[in-house]
RNA sequence: GCAGGGAUAGUGAAGCGGUCAAACACGGGUGACUGUAAAUCAUCUGGCUUAGCCUUCGGGGGUUCGAAUCCCUCUCCCUGCA
């Protein structure tokens, strides 16, 4: 395998997927099961590279499109990079694009609530409207900036290009992910096109990767939305190229992770490391996905969800708004032990977010961030002490006991 | 003392005869957020036995079929002139 990536399994937990490995990157190493933090504009929302780290997080991802238009991939290849220009001396991810030809074309919006388990909205307006500000075709996806409207085209091989400027040492294959409401007829298109997109960028990463003296992986994106036969087909496609690993994109609900991974994930090569794209809010995201074989995730949810004051404790989800932490004077959670719940209360913190003190979100992010990723730890850790199956039981039912309890 | 202007729901502020329980903003309550157009969005916010009814627009009294809106008067506030 090449020498600026590895994926190494350490133990396998029997009667799953599941394993324990290491990635290896130029910058360094992510243990896995790993929590990827999401830092979409080069930034980690509120929070500074020292914050991050004592999050425990080991890795960030960042998006090509967010930082093509802002900076400006120019500044990246000036500044060498986008580990120097952070000032982040850790392993990076760079997401291709391809969420946005999905967020800001047929998902803009729509009003389409995508969680769990009720997905509002109409299919016959979830294509192309005047609105939207992404158009696809096979070649690739034109985008209108959100910011001040300039038309960008981007193709596979301009989002290679482009991530090989941005500079990350994992990057993901440009791909397209259907809404939940298309039809399967436009799901099997959507794949088919990814498919090609996945050749495409795998074929210009080598180019790129040639001339290149610090050289960068590429994963290649499975899809297929919730059809078992579609899943399967993509899975062997993407298998049959060599990809250094696996995204598992287009996956919407809790409830589909492990339907979907088992199906991907017994025909993915188990020596490839599979990250689960844009999904581990809620830890129990976790337990299924790495059951499931899954080595790394991301999610944008901790952070966003601690800016608006969602935080997470082992006893379920809080709203720290709410009127009757006005004078709680207990930490989030006791058995945490990040910098918020150690030295914080929660009534301060209440008070910080309805005065809209910037140093609420902060700590709630701070707090969100440690939770998930020192719990996805400890599930590495019980994987490797064979403890899984007890972990994750003790863990889901402490998590829901308040909400068994109302019944 | 005289002449003008003003007092509207928790706050600020629209409304100036019926479509007003009263725009809007803030504040408050609750919910949502999953490869970040997100420090955002949705919803409720006089009371009640809530497709309806009741009590509200500084106090009191009138005019009118009908008043937050017009008139009289009282209280308080602002601006001029004495």
């Amino acid at each position: 395998m090449a020498n600026y990536f590895k994926f190494k399994i350490q133990q396998k937990l029997p009667r799953s997927l599941a394993r324990a490995g290491i990635i290896s990157t130029p910058n360094g190493d992510i243990e896995t099961p790993a929590f990827i933090i999401g830092g979409t504009k080069a930034t980690v929302k509120g929070l500074t590279n020292d914050q991050i780290k004592a999050s425990l997080a080991q890795a960030i991802l960042v998006n090509t499109y967010h930082l093509m238009l802002q900076p400006g991939v120019e500044v990246l290849v000036k500044s060498e990079g986008i580990n120097n220009f952070m000032g982040w001396d850790k392993p990076t991810f760079s997401d291709s694009g391809g969420f946005q030809v999905f967020s800001l074309g047929m998902a803009f919006k729509k009003g389409l609530d995508l969680t769990s388990s009720s997905i509002k909205g109409d299919p016959k307006h979830a294509r192309h409207t005047k609105s939207q500000l992404a158009q696809i075709n096979d070649d690739g996806a034109t985008f209108r900036s959100h910011l001040d409207g300039t038309q960008y085209y981007i193709t596979p091989e301009i989002s290679m290009q482009l991530q090989h400027k941005i500079g990350a040492n994992i990057h993901m294959a440009f791909d397209e992910l259907t809404s939940p409401l298309a039809s399967n007829e436009y799901i099997k298109t959507a794949m088919d096109r990814t498919h090609q997109w996945a050749k495409r960028s795998l074929n210009e990463h080598k180019k790129l990767n040639l001339n290149n003296t610090k050289k960068q992986a590429l994963f290649g994106v499975v899809q297929g939305a919730r059809i078992e036969q579609y899943r399967k087909e993509s899975a062997q496609f993407l298998n049959s190229l060599d990809f250094d690993g696996f995204g598992i994109g287009g996956i919407f609900e809790p409830q589909e992770i492990m339907q979907v991974l088992e199906w991907t994930n017994n025909i993915l090569d188990p020596n490839r490391p599979r990250h689960l794209l844009g999904m581990g809010s809620g830890p129990i995201d976790l337990f299924l996905g790495v059951e499931m074989g899954i080595d790394t995730f991301d999610c944008v949810a901790p952070t966003r969800q601690a800016r608006n004051g969602a935080l997470y404790t082992y006893e379920g989800r809080i709203n720290i708004k709410n009127s009757r932490f006005k004078d709680d004077f207990g930490p989030i959670d006791p058995d945490c032990s990040c910098d918020c719940c150690l030295n914080y209360t929660k009534a301060y913190l209440n008070h910080l977010f309805h005065a809209h003190e910037m140093l609420g979100p902060i700590l709630g992010s701070i707090h969100n961030e440690y939770f998930v990723i020192s719990t996805v730890d400890k599930i590495r850790q019980s994987i490797l002490d064979g403890t899984f199956y007890k972990y994750k039981k003790d863990f889901i039912l402490r998590y829901y006991q308040q909400e068994i309890d109302q019944f």
